[in-house]
DNA sequence: GTCTATACACCGATAGAC
DNA sequence: GTCTATCGGTGTATAGAC
C-alpha cells in the first residue's frame, strides 16, 4: 500500500495536482459562464494544456461536473442520514431545512450551476444522485406517498437554488433567514 | 399591399406553411428531448428538408425557440396588464396567480422546456422577455422594493414550472389546485 | 504514466449555385 | 426558395512521443 501521500512518486503527485487544477478551473468556469458554454478547450487553455491532456484525466466532460459536485452530494446525503435518525417529524424537518439552507449559503457561488442540464439528459452520476437525493428528502419530509400538493411544495423548495444567482446582493446572514423561513412556510401544507 | 391572405402567391403560401411546420416540429422536439439536445438536422430530417433550408426560414436556432414561446409571453403580458389595472393588492395577486396557474396547466406539456438555457446565455428575445416578465410580476406582487424574503418567495413560485415534467401523472384539475394553493401560501410572507 | 498530435463526426452558421 | 459545399467550433477518440 502507499506509504505516504507526500512520499509518493513525483510523477503521480504532479498528475494529481493537474487533476485538481482542472477540477478547480472547470468549477469556476461552470459557475461563471455555465456548463454548456464551458468548453474543454477553455479549460485546457487556462492551464496551458491541450484538450487531450484534459481528456486523459477525465474521460468525459460530464465526469468533470460529476466529480466537482461530489462533495456537495455527500454532504447532503450525510444530512439525510442524520435526519433519518431523528424521531419527531417536526425536528427532522427543522434539521433538514437548516442544513440545506446552510449548504446553499455556503456554496452559493457555485451551486447555482448545478443541474442546469436539461431534464432527460443522458445518464450521469450527477443526475442519478440528484434524483436519489430528491426522492429521499421528499420521503423524509412528506412520507412515501405525498399528495400532489405536497409534491408541489417540495419542488418549490427543491428548485430554489436556481434563484441564487439573482440574490448575489443579499448578505449571507440575511439570505439564510429568508431561505429558511420561506422553505418552512412552503412545507406547512394545509390538510 | 397584400390583397388577401388566401390569394397570395402560391410560393409565399408554401413558404409560410414550411415555416409553421418547422415551428411545430421544433416545439415538439424541444419538449421531448430539450432545446440543446435538439439539432437543426433532426428538425430538417423530420420534414425532409436540409439544415440550410431551415436556416432560410429562421436565421438562428434561438430564433425558433423565441418564436415558439412568443404566444405564451404575450398571454402572460396581457395577464400583467389586467392585474395592473386592479385596485386592491389582494385581488391583484389573486388574479395573477389564477391566470399564471391556468397558463401553466394549459401548457404543461411544452412549458417545462422554457428557459432551460443556462443563466448568462447570449442575448435573446426569450431571455429579455422572461426577465421583463419576472421584474414586472415581482413589482405587481411585492412592490418596487421587495425585501430579500419577498424576493425568495417570488422566486420559489417563478421557478416552479421546472417541476412540471415530474408531475405528469397528476390530472389537470388536481394540479391546478395544488399549484394555486401552494403559490398563494408562498406569497403570504410574514412581516 | 503523462501528455501532444491528429483525426473524427457532429454542431450551428454562411456563401453561393441553381 | 432550396440546394451543395464549406467554415470554425465542439466533445470524443486513438496513436505515439517521452
Amino acid at each position: 500500500m502507499v506509504a505516504s501521500a507526500r512520499g509518493m512518486s513525483t510523477r503521480a503527485a504532479q498528475a494529481e495536482r493537474t487533476r485538481q487544477q482542472i477540477l478547480q478551473t472547470a468549477q469556476r468556469l461552470f459557475a461563471e459562464v455555465g456548463y454548456d458554454a464551458t468548453s474543454l478547450q477553455m479549460i485546457a487553455d487556462e492551464l496551458g494544456l491541450t484538450k487531450a491532456a484534459v481528456y486523459y484525466h477525465f474521460h468525459t466532460k460530464r465526469d468533470i461536473l460529476d466529480e466537482a459536485m461530489r462533495p456537495g452530494f455527500e454532504r447532503l446525503m450525510t444530512l439525510h442520514d442524520e435526519a433519518a435518525m431523528m424521531r419527531g417529524r417536526r425536528a427532522r424537518v427543522e434539521h433538514l431545512v437548516s442544513g440545506y439552507v446552510d449548504f446553499l449559503v455556503k456554496t452559493r457561488r457555485y451551486f447555482g450551476v448545478m443541474a442546469y442540464s436539461e431534464p432527460h439528459t443522458p445518464d450521469s452520476d450527477a443526475d442519478d444522485k440528484s434524483m436519489e437525493l430528491r426522492r429521499r428528502a421528499m420521503s423524509l419530509i412528506f412520507g412515501d406517498h405525498p399528495t400532489p400538493a405536497e409534491r408541489v411544495a417540495f419542488d418549490a423548495a427543491f428548485f430554489l437554488p436556481r434563484s441564487l444567482p439573482d440574490l448575489v446582493d443579499v448578505p449571507d446572514e440575511e439570505l439564510r433567514e429568508a431561505l429558511k423561513s420561506t422553505i418552512l412556510r412552503i412545507f406547512r401544507v394545509p390538510a
